[in-house]
RNA sequence: GGCGGGAUAGCUCAGGCGGUAGAGCAAGCGGCUCAUAAUCGCUGUGUCGCGGGUUCGAGUCCCGCUCCCGCUACCA
């Protein structure tokens, strides 16, 4: 049966390169999650992009002496090349920084503001003096009121802990430029999060398999719900669609409704380059499409909340009625908001500007995706926080990629090039065969069961229980030792070989590169798993390139179901599939990223 | 401060509608030699954060506490 399967991974910020905490929260899971859904026959997008808006680009881009938009270029650049190497599979990972994502954020705070969902308030705001725009809570510095700290935020005090507000900071300033920020009333539209309630709460009842510390975490959200600012005072991000405020300019979307508007724009702007731009209702209005959102845990609100009032809303279904946006028609609230926990390390999160941190790039480099995307699947924030350590990391390649997968398709695939040069064919079965291949085939219902449910370290863990059944299999029938036995020898590797094409498959989502690698060592030709490919794109004459990742995955012929291998299929010597890596380097770390 | 989550073998983690705890790794012993010195078998390990309570019985439920992590808009 298939299906349609919407994807969505959390919007990676682009103020600087990502770091593997952020790539195991949205990146690797929805890939995995996606490739499996695809060899399943379902008919999947995966869309994503960078969040580049907001006052944290624009800071660091004048603390590179970049324009904003060159700021955005340069990491979304790095970012899309980050992805691309580790394999993860968008249908589009576009960016935020598109005249599409402009027109679609713009049609969705219409919507909302026509149903009358979007209020004008007034508030007190802290301005750059100098700048004329807003200057965030956490970018003011000041004496602590309460403990007469000196560097405390505008927003908290980090020795006392208590939470502030920029106004009580004695002598506050500015960390970007030192400047004296100025308190003045400022007109901003507000979100009017309140009018969602009923709503929100019935939606929530009928999510009834979502986590429960999700579904709590939503539900006593949604008892204080209060309206929520939805502009700002900048000159960086997407224009406000209400006339007298469209040629201001310094107001502006607020970048977090911009950013989760994202998901809408990305899936529209993925159907016209598809060359069929309604496509993407099938993936949101069709009311039978599911949908899978990725992220961190620091994200779940807005997904469980806010973004489904924003639906909610635009839809035109919430307590003041409404009707739907003529373009959007009647969206689709998601299915299963996913979230992970976070990456640390030795105890602490990740921190980039004390080097507490291990980027994408640097890794890709040294030790290639799969390992990265083994270990995330097999060790990651799944549940609650987990620690990376190099020697964990060294260990898990080298014992349980390199030796116990890598060395089963090296020695089945040997001895059958060695005693046959093709695939042995298979004579009369005995139980220890049957109960082999059995395992192997029940396999796919157990694993992709897990998978379909989102926990990715149980189903890695049953795939890579195959991957031992198999070594015991071999150690106990011993091959080696049938000289005397063609027959019976040409069986047990016959039925060896077709174990690691099985087991070759259930591992595909998570090891996709190697995939490809074994199936070509099978004798496979083609694309077994498909890989994201950056392409320059534009909107039209007179605008600017940009890179997207997006792949031909239909092509690909990896489908989740054992395929019986092919006797006679010629078998090369086989060369391995992984490196192992030096034990020091779990005691000491690479050069990059070293310990201590 | 408020809300939420976590605390389980040396290490990294599973589990948990209540019935004296599991996996992998690390350690030791043995087998095998096809394979990237790979693999297979056997062996030990825990006051399940602390203190109370409910119960015939509590990692598992309730209360309190400690430490760690995340979120904390608006108003004032």
């Amino acid at each position: 049966m298939c299906a349609h399967i919407l994807a969505t991974a959390a919007w990676p910020y682009a103020n600087g390169p990502r770091h593997i905490g952020h790539v195991s929260g949205f990146g690797v899971p929805s890939d995995v999650f996606a490739r499996f859904m695809r060899m399943s026959g379902h008919d999947v997008v995966l869309v994503s992009g960078s969040d580049e808006h907001g006052t944290a680009i624009q800071v660091k881009a004048e603390s590179e002496g970049l324009t904003p938009q060159a700021a955005a270029d340069k990491y979304h650049q790095i970012i899309v090349e980050d992805l691309q190497g580790l394999g993860l599979s968008y249908d589009l990972y576009t960016r935020t920084t598109t005249r599409n994502h402009a027109e679609v954020v713009q049609e969705m705070f219409r919507s909302l503001y026509d149903n009358g969902y979007i209020v004008e308030h007034t508030q007190l705001g802290a301005i750059s003096p100098s700048t004329g725009r807003t200057l965030p809570d956490r970018y003011i510095e000041g004496t602590c009121p309460i403990c007469k700290f000196a560097y405390a935020r505008g927003d908290q005090c980090d020795n006392c802990g208590n939470q502030l507000d920029p106004s009580d900071l004695i002598d506050p300033h500015s960390r970007v430029n030192g400047e004296v920020p100025e308190f003045r009333e400022t007109k901003h539209f507000f979100l009017d999060l309140p009018a969602f309630a009923d709503q929100l709460n019935a939606w929530l009842d009928s999510r009834t398999d979502w986590r429960p510390n999700v579904l709590n975490f939503s539900y006593n959200y949604v008892k204080e719900l209060k309206p929520r600012a939805i502009t700002r005072d900048l000159d960086w991000g997407v224009k406000i669609p209400v006339e007298g405020w469209s040629d201001e300019d310094l107001k502006r979307i607020y970048v977090w409704f911009d950013a989760v508007t994202g998901y809408l724009s990305a899936s529209i702007e993925w159907a016209k380059r598809t060359g069929d731009p309604e496509a993407w209702r099938k993936w949101w209005t069709d009311g039978n499409a599911r949908c899978y959102m990725f992220m961190g845990k620091d994200n779940i609100v807005f997904h469980s909340v806010i973004w489904p009032s924003m639906l909610l809303g635009a839809n035109g279904q919430a307590s003041r009625g409404g009707t739907p946006s003529d373009w959007f028609g009647v969206l689709d609230l998601p299915t299963e908001v996913v979230s992970s926990e976070f990456l640390t390390m030795r105890g602490s999160k990740v921190d980039t500007s004390h080097g507490h941190v291990i980027y994408v790039g640097d890794f890709l480099r040294e030790f290639g995706p799969d390992p990265l995307r083994y270990y995330i699947a097999v060790a990651g924030p799944e549940s609650r926080d987990t620690d990376f350590t190099w020697d964990e990391f060294v260990r898990r390649n080298n014992t349980e990629l390199a030796n116990e997968w890598g060395n089963l398709v090296n020695r089945s695939i040997s001895m059958a090039n060695k005693n046959n040069g093709a695939v042995p064919p298979a004579h009369e079965l005995t139980d220890v065969d049957r109960e082999l291949l059995d395992a192997s085939r029940a396999a796919f219902g157990a694993v992709g069961d897990l998978l379909e449910h989102h926990k990715f370290k149980q189903a890695i863990s049953e795939a890579m229980r195959v991957v031992s059944l198999a070594n015991q299999y071999l150690s106990q029938t011993e091959p080696w030792k049938m000289k005397e036995d063609p027959d019976r020898r040409d069986t047990v590797l016959h039925v060896a070989l077709q174990v690691v094409q099985d087991a070759n498959t259930l591992l595909t989502p998570f090891l996709p590169h190697a995939a490809q690698k074994v199936f070509e060592m099978l004798g496979g030709e083609g694309v077994w798993a498909a890989q994201p490919e950056i392409r320059m794109v534009d909107e039209g004459e007179g605008t600017q390139g940009y890179p997207v990742l997006t792949g031909d995955y239909a092509s690909e012929q990896a489908r989740w179901e054992s395929r019986p291998i092919v006797v006679g299929t010629p078998l090369d010597k086989p060369t391995p599939m992984f490196r192992k890596l030096d034990d020091e380097l779990g005691v000491t770390g690479p050069e990059w990223a070293p310990i201590g």
